[in-house]
DNA sequence: ACCCGTCTGGACTTGCCGGTCCATTTTTCG
DNA sequence: CGAAAAATGGACCGGCAAGTCCAGACGGGT
């Protein structure tokens, strides 16, 4: 499913320009304004397109577009945490990386794009899911990558269950997001991340104190 | 705002049960078909009302019964973790909640109502998020007072701050509600559920081991 | 019996929004 | 340059679903 060109890859370069706008401009104004209210005009207004357009790059319609939009979004969720997410070896670079994580989320506002749209996409389209699955799973692994790197360092006790454990981180910063989503606190993201990696701390090889 | 009748609580015996079987039904067909494709026709029919019974009952139209129906789901989401949530005060009742949790969100399968229902209703309406909010603060407090009954049992630490984990708990929980309903897999909620445990198993006063 | 407020049924209106279509312009390529 | 393919503009259609309205049924209080 990767290697196929997926019909409207590359017809000529302004067409792909034209179709990356399309999907940028989306991108923004599902963010700005929310899945649920935003209608097909909306969108071209603000790519400065026409219908025809839309449905020329995106046969498929609607659902069609919005499926490239959650793909797009979910290409930068991971790039947003670089670089400290590929180098979690040391104490400090996982600070590093919670403190990106929580301005990023801060930053953001009350919109999850993603959220929404696999909410509204959500469970009828297989591609959406398989979309979530796969970041979700490279997430994890990166996460655990690092637990592993902070082992091989001597920093953290073998005995740990790295993907167990960064699966329930992954989990904390999805609740904490979703939280900063509706309440507008960021605590509980916050939280969470602090708490999973006090969690890793504890398991150090030499116990701090006792 | 708790204490104000809201205009259409009790005109008479007949119309509260209608109108509490329309927010019934409502809530069910939401949790099976959805929020997005949910219509007023379909709840219509599901609970065997006519248009303008709808309408009676919530002038507001559909954003009116939408936000009934979140609070009634909201209420249920802390009932169905009873007797359990109440009494958490050995490490017993703590697995026993922990697998209540787990096997309602795993029966109640792939469709998050509560969830679905603030990203539509959303931010637009300030009412949806003080639901949400107060959900969540109910949650925590009721998470952190478990804890503290552990500290006063002389399990747990009493160095342990019980409202950042609570917190942090709770953020680890809604992710793996929202990560079980996208991918399908109760893995996460689980991992996030142990996790946070297991964090404050480490914290018991004697350390168990070295 | 009566009256009045509540409850109910369902036809009707209205506007919106996804999707279609064709005419026109621009680009590519031999 | 000239033709074919791609890209673009925008009018138009059709359906659907939210919301309106009024006519009528019920039911309790005097």
């Amino acid at each position: 499913m990767s290697d196929a060109p997926t019909a409207k890859d590359a017809p000529t370069a302004k067409g792909r320009a034209t179709r990356a706008r399309i999907v940028e401009g989306a991108a923004e104004v599902l963010r700005e304004r929310g899945v649920a209210v935003t209608t097909l005009d909306d969108i071209r207004s603000r790519t400065g397109t026409s219908k025809s357009q839309l449905f020329h790059y995106f046969p498929g319609g609607k659902d069609e577009l919005l499926l490239a939009v959650a793909q797009f979004e979910a290409d930068r969720v991971l790039e947003d945490q670089q670089p400290h997410l590929g180098s979690l070896d040391s104490w400090e670079s996982w600070q590093q990386w919670r403190d990106a994580v929580v301005e990023r989320y801060e930053r953001q506002g009350d919109h999850c794009s993603l959220g929404a749209l696999f909410l509204q996409v959500g469970r009828l389209r297989p591609g959406a899911r398989a979309i979530v699955t796969q970041l979700m799973r490279q997430w994890q692994e990166q996460l655990a990558h690092g637990m592993r790197a902070l082992q091989d360092n001597g920093l953290v006790s073998p005995a740990l269950d790295a993907d167990r454990t960064a699966a329930a981180l992954l989990a904390g910063i999805q609740g904490g997001v979703a939280m900063l989503m509706s309440t507008g606190d960021s605590m509980y993201l916050k939280a969470a991340l602090d708490s999973g990696i006090d969690h890793l701390r504890a398991a150090t090889v030499e116990p701090v104190r006792a």
